[in-house]
DNA sequence: GATCGAACTGGAAACGTTCCCAGTCGCTCT
DNA sequence: AGAGCGACTGGGAACGTTTCCAGTTCGATC
């Protein structure tokens, strides 16, 4: 690989000159200019990243962590944070939750290998992290944000929906179709944001008369094969219900191919709801009715704020989210 | 943010001593050593991976182009290759296809955004690529693996799965099964992978005295979305057909989605072939009955010779990937 | 025609590591 | 006692940029 210094030598000018050409600061003249593009042309030259961010301190990069890359919540993240990132000339390095570990150890290990990669800032996506966590993390890496989890320490640095709200939006979405008797499956009741949806579900419930002794309620974990066993544990129990709310898309579309296979027909006999309207909602058999979560919005706002801190830029940022339901044919009266 | 001379001063040691602390590499005095390893922790020091790369010249990171993160054919891949690399203590770059420019356009700029980004090497997945890029792009950046296609210019560079044998195992699932009119929803014909396993698919039935004018195909973009209208345009044209191969199963699950809706039964009224057999085959209604493709194996491959040409490492690396069909209640007689 | 400023130029210093070289110390062997 | 050796140590050089400063040239202004 060539450096600065071949073109330079090449073109018969001074290093100075030769980095003022590539980087487009200061006064070149046009003639001297040209000579230097043809030189950096025909050596093929590209400046060193790592040069630069030696020199400058920063590496124009964001790191992100993921529990797991697998069904369809996390991609549409990734993807997003991607495109904006590189409309700005930086970019993203990512790190998925790995190793026999437990998952919170798991996160801080991914999280820490972020930041010994030397990135700008961190986004971060898990649900085993604890507070001290975060606090941890933080004091080595400042620039961290969080994504649909709130960590009391870190308020301001985390961005997600209101899912107790989301929980609500759900009952009245099934309530509103004259429903009264429920069954719920759950995701890991370590999760926050699950146990929040669940909170919010019942309330408004109970708000609404239903005694929530008749609801059964199933833990899984947020798979279409939890789902599925779900669905099938479900059925198994005898348990009497017209209408069936999952705390995730990715486990309705278990349930949906369970009761396919048992010949349960959705909705005529039972209603299913699903929850984040991600891409697996959109052309399950029948077609998922889900409670609306705008991650994107929730992401952009979050990587905003990132950026904001790291580069002192003053990108928009939002922190309340709306969310409603998307009707598809999962749910009727 | 402190640097190895700071460790050093504290220390009360010079710079190689610490720096041989830090690395590991070379022999200090234990008790000197336990007062630099007192040091680091006392200053938090992390060593500049910038500072690094710029000497050893290598950044320990491998750049992944994907055209984009969406449904679950990339997703497996981009965790694989992230387990494999952090197990050796490297990590993931990641791009995708973005802005306004076509496939092919975006697929040359995101390679060169990794390529500028000082990775050691690149992998690749893109059909839209021409030969000549590749040999382009290989010039700025020898090491280049490209995944699930082939160009003859670097056979030796490429991991794919011999998809024409795809489509024939295809066909011979659908066969065995007594069926003899068929309809094919395949993928863009720009796709060289998909046109391959058409290829094989038609053969095969030629092979067994079936006449291709009787089978109707039509072509599609791999989305659940573009499945759904195929299936709906499949259904208006009133062709008749016992058996419908799919080009991926995401297309197949909007398929199922489609025939659900109206009311046509799967695979009591018509048998429904998947080929990729990634997750979204695994529980939709019904569990879709798919060709295996080991995209694993092709990853885990590819990414292997990568390191091996990065690095001079001797990583296995295999060459044929066996494909056979995984049953599940799509298909019937 | 002296003065001033703008445009342009070259090269040293710095960023944070690692590697190499030279040097010191203490021990063992003749 | 002197030589020889191994263990350990300190600091300079180098990696490839950018930034800064000092210097030169040239045209315009008084």
């Amino acid at each position: 690989m060539s450096t600065i210094k071949d073109v330079a030598r090449l073109a018969g000018v001074g290093l100075g000159t030769a980095s003022r050409v590539v980087s487009g600061r200061g006064s070149v003249a046009p003639a001297t200019a040209k000579r230097v593009r043809r030189a950096i042309e025909q050596l093929n030259f590209r400046p060193s990243h790592a040069a630069r961010s030696l020199l400058s301190g920063s590496t124009q990069m964001v790191g992100v962590y993921i529990p797991i890359l697998k069904g369809t919540f996390y991609t549409p993240i990734l993807q997003t944070i991607d495109a904006e990132l590189r409309a700005g000339g930086r970019h993203m390095v990512v790190a998925f939750g790995h190793g026999s570990a437990d998952e919170r150890r798991q996160a801080i290990e991914g999280s820490q290998f972020l930041i010994n990669r030397d990135c700008d800032g961190l986004i971060v996506l898990s649900n085993d992290l604890l507070e001290k966590d975060v606090v941890a993390l933080g004091r080595e890496q400042p620039n961290i944000v969080v994504l649909n989890r709130v960590f009391e320490s870190i308020r301001d640095q985390c961005f997600a929906a209101d899912h107790v709200q989301g929980g609500v939006v759900a009952a009245q979405a099934l309530l509103q179709h004259q429903h009264r008797e429920f069954a719920v499956i759950g995701g890991p009741a370590t999760s926050p944001d699950n146990v929040a949806r669940l909170q919010g579900f019942r309330n408004e419930l109970v708000r609404h008369g239903v005694d929530l002794q008749t609801v059964r309620t199933s833990e899984s974990d947020f798979s279409p094969e939890g789902g599925w066993v779900s669905a099938k544990a479900l059925l198994a129990s005898r348990h009497r219900f017209t209408a069936l709310f999952c705390a995730n898309d990715e486990m309705a579309v278990g349930v949906l191919s369970y009761f396919q296979q048992a010949g349960l027909a959705v909705p005529q006999e039972v209603s299913v709801l699903g929850y984040d309207d991600t891409q697996s909602a959109e052309y399950s058999a029948p077609r998922l009715t889900t409670v609306h979560i705008p991650m994107r919005e929730v992401t952009v706002s979050g990587l905003n704020c990132l950026l904001n801190r790291c580069y002192d830029s003053l990108l928009p940022v939002q922190r309340e989210f709306p969310i409603n339901v998307t009707w598809r044919a999962s749910v009727a009266l």
